[in-house]
DNA sequence: CCCATGACGAG
DNA sequence: AGCTCGTCATGGGT
């Protein structure tokens, strides 16, 4: 077999047709071997070298993970893509394009009538590349995967592409973290195959019993379904003049409901409907009643039973960043479940969740990135609001509703004061945050600390108002200003999600939640202590590459994370 | 059937 | 304070 002289981290294509051939593509070196026996070569290739895997997205590192195979390096040709050009579109098409500096909007769409007609059309099969340069769509939507020759060209294009990439990412002189990131990134994307593949830890019992507890027990037909609505349509409807009828799922019913008991309001949102539980019965029950309606819609026994396999493991599909500021995304709820039904994410016996949030990660990035020495200073303490506080002559709470403030781009409110002397006491990271604030607003493109575009897209406001002009320009200051601290927490945060996938497997412990400042690994109980430590160390890791420490042995920024080990992720760190 | 909007959960 | 995301609902369009 070849590959055998291959150094540790040298770069090894890879492209997988489903349940046929394998390619593997290293400099001039190609091999095709048949699914799943290819994976014998890929599990030796991983053991003996340890090569950096390049694919064109995480598809190819679920046929891995799904093997039992948890390579260690890699290259994710669509994560790059995202990290270096911004935005959510990362197919193949799309990096090619990026890459043959072709311009996207020319990518060639696929046309209905073509799944029919004459395949003359369409050009040589064989080739990936049409006329106009970009690579065909029916190539992109299979064809690559009919023969061998087919599969083992695709992997040769993504080793040509990565070396693209690498010149690419160089060339972003102004960042220089860039290359790190796409490692990161890279190994984030194939985290998130594992978590599709490995699921959360669910326990069915547990959660169907909280459910109820909103929307009654699991109705056994459509009768006794009907009949549990109207109950609770009528814990509601009662407080009204018999016979009136609201349908409470329409916004504007529900309005004008409220207008009907005397109450106007511009619309129905529940902060806005909190504040007047005092002015009418109804309030207290319509607001029951939506929580309630949460449940069943998004949250109960459709969602568990679509959701929650045989094996007690809730899945959902995973993206390493987003199209904005990078962070990572989930489906079937994994990123918004409501609290309540937390107590059903539990270790499987014999097991621990080891649990860690990053603490203010925001402003401590923010010092990081900016490179302010008084801020960074602050970053010392547990809670950096405190010596914020003592600089600037104010409360905490003052302090620190500022310094959101700042980062997120507030207008209004008591924080506006404390602003002032922000500005004066903090003048670097004030003016990071500024320059992004006055980029955003002119339609300038950003790049975060890691190297991620932020686009910003100059819309067109010429049959605009001045006055919608002006808070749209506001908005989008209020987008770069924030993207950046938050993009930026984003990459920190993958970074030291990825050093624990690493280091984890050691345990046989697995990462099975990232939640944008939260990590949540599963563990055999006996290891859990260890993991704890590990996730700890992985933390100060993250920190020296970040701010790494300087002469005198000082470290500039320093970050916090609170740490536990338990059974349940409802027992945070209050209670656990 | 697609799309915009409201509403709401999480961070 | 503000920003993201995904999800479900209605209600307007095609």
């Amino acid at each position: 077999m070849t590959h055998t002289d291959a150094e540790p981290g040298a770069p090894v294509a890879l492209a997988i047709a489903e349940n046929s051939a394998a390619a593997l593509v290293s400099g001039d070196d190609t091999v095709v071997l048949a699914w799943p026996d290819a994976l014998a070569e890929i599990d030796r290739l991983e053991r003996d070298v340890g090569p950096r895997w390049i694919w064109w997205s995480k598809d190819t590192a679920r046929h891995l993970v799904e093997a039992g195979i948890r390579p260690a390096r890699c290259w994710d040709l669509g994560a790059v893509h995202r990290l270096v050009n911004g935005g959510w579109r990362s197919g193949p098409a799309e990096i090619w394009a990026s890459l043959h500096d072709l311009d996207p909007g020319d990518i060639p769409q696929r046309s209905p009538e073509d799944l029919f007609s004459q395949l003359e059309a369409r050009g040589d099969p064989d080739d990936p590349v049409g006329a106009d340069g970009h690579l065909r769509p029916e190539w992109v939507d299979g064809e690559w995967a009919q023969t061998a020759a087919r599969v083992a060209r695709w992997a040769e294009l993504a080793l040509e592409l990565h070396r693209r990439q690498l010149d690419r990412v160089s060339a972003i002189v102004d960042r220089p973290a860039t290359r790190a990131t796409a490692l990161s990134e890279s190994a984030a994307e194939l985290l998130c195959a594992e978590l599709e593949v490995d699921g959360l830890p669910f326990d069915r019992m547990t959660g169907e019993t909280i459910v109820a507890g909103f929307v009654g027990p699991r109705p056994r037909t459509a009768d006794e379904a009907a009949a549990q609505l109207a109950r609770r349509d009528e814990e509601v409807l009662q407080h009204l003049p018999p016979g009136a009828t609201f349908d409470l799922r329409s916004p504007d019913q529900v309005k004008s409901l409220l207008r009907r008991v005397g109450i106007e309001v511009p619309d129905t949102r529940a902060w806005r409907l909190e504040k007047l539980v005092d002015a009418h019965p109804i309030v207290a029950p319509l607001l029951a009643w939506r929580r309630a309606e949460r449940i069943l819609t998004t949250f109960g026994y459709d969602w568990i039973d679509t959701h929650v396999g045989a094996d007690g493991r809730l899945r959902g599909a995973w993206s390493g960043s987003d199209g904005a500021a990078g962070r990572m995304t989930a489906t079937a709820g994994l990123h918004n479940m409501p609290a309540e039904l937390r107590p059903a994410i539990a270790a499987e016996p014999g097991h621990v969740f080891v649990r860690a949030d990053l603490g203010q990660i925001e402003p401590r990035i923010l010092a990081a990135v900016s490179g302010d020495p008084k801020l960074a200073a602050a970053t010392h303490d547990d809670d950096m609001y405190a010596p914020v506080a003592r600089q600037l002559g104010v409360e905490r709470e003052i302090a620190k509703v500022a310094v959101l403030g700042a980062m997120y781009g507030q207008t209004t409110g008591t924080g506006a004061q404390a602003l002032a002397r922000l500005e004066r006491e903090y003048p670097i990271a004030m003016g990071y945050l500024r320059d992004a604030d006055a980029a955003a607003q002119g339609g300038h493109d950003l790049r975060t600390y890691g190297g991620r575009l932020v686009r910003t897209g100059s819309t067109n406001t010429t049959d605009m108002s001045e006055r919608d002009a002006r808070s749209r320009a506001a908005a989008r200051g209020r987008y770069g200003r924030n993207a950046m601290v938050q993009g930026a927490a984003a990459e920190f945060f993958k970074t030291w999600a990825v050093l624990m996938r690493a280091r984890a497997n050691r345990l046989d412990a697995r990462v099975v939640l990232c939640l944008h400042d939260e990590l949540l690994v599963h563990v055999p109980a006996e290891a859990g202590r260890d993991a704890a430590a590990t996730l700890d160390a992985c933390l100060q890791e993250a920190a020296h590459r970040w701010a790494p420490i300087d002469r005198r042995g000082h470290r500039p920024v320093r970050f916090v994370s609170d740490t536990s080990v338990i059974s349940q992720w409802s027992q945070a760190k209050d209670a656990g």
